[in-house]
DNA sequence: TTCTATAGTTCATAAGTTACGAACTACCGG
DNA sequence: CCGGTAGTTCGTAACTTATGAACTATAGAA
């Protein structure tokens, strides 16, 4: 019978650069983050699906945690789910400019993909 | 008896921004590219020693390999060692900003912890 | 050519990290 | 109290990384 453990945030001077680049090399807590930053307040489940892939709900949990810890968001219960945000102003503070040109590159990164999936339609494309 | 396979540099369009943060998350890869940004040509023995820390040369090859098929570094035989040099031109050219700002952090990190250390003196400092 | 030295790579494996199903906790509305 | 929804933890299998020993590659001297 196993009891749970306080959410961890680092306080800003505990953020390291590792950290942070370590929790964004991972394509599916990018995506999050990337959503996150748009979309604040989003909860743990509006995840379950990223971009026609099922990532199952243990996976998305350490995710977050991963997210959590390398102090990228910052996770608040309420009532029976867990609103996210970012915690990029406080970033931008201490490291200015590195999580906006990590997000442009996605996004550039994301924008050639979609341009070669156009013009070579079979690759990596789902059949249903 | 093993023969010794060819260096493997990807072509600029398969270099990915989740592979360069991956590659730069290490701290021993991080200070290795950061040198070479610098000192330009550097070889792998160059680092045997980074920061009071030894390294072994098996561990530094893999992080040579780690930086060269991420395509943050070009390795070029010269005589009987390695010449390593950044591909910070192209990668600019791809995903603006993106590294500059990931040293520019790097640096401030480093600038926060050699204050910190001068502070509290008996901090991570080693005894001889 | 052969011998010696230096630089770096590969391989085997031990140590560490990550993914995910099953079982759990936490909270809310009856 | 029960039932449902949201998310966490645990165990373990799969993957990744670090490192010593043995190797390849090259240069220079004899």
């Amino acid at each position: 019978m196993h009891t749970m453990r306080p959410l961890i945030h680092p306080s800003i001077e505990d953020i390291t650069v590792e950290g942070i680049l370590h929790a964004l090399s991972d394509p599916v807590r990018a995506a999050i983050y990337a959503e996150l930053a748009v979309s604040s307040g989003a909860t743990c489940s509006n995840f379950l699906k990223i971009s026609d892939r099922d990532i199952p709900k243990s996976t998305l949990s350490q995710h977050f945690r991963a997210l959590r810890e390398a102090g990228l968001i910052r996770s608040e219960r309420q009532g029976v789910e867990m609103r996210n945000t970012t915690r990029c102003a406080e970033i931008e503070q201490r490291f200015p400019g590195l999580i906006i040109s990590i997000m442009k590159a996605h996004q550039i990164q994301a924008a050639e993909r979609l341009r070669s999936v156009k013009h070579k339609p079979n690759n990596k494309s789902r059949t249903g």
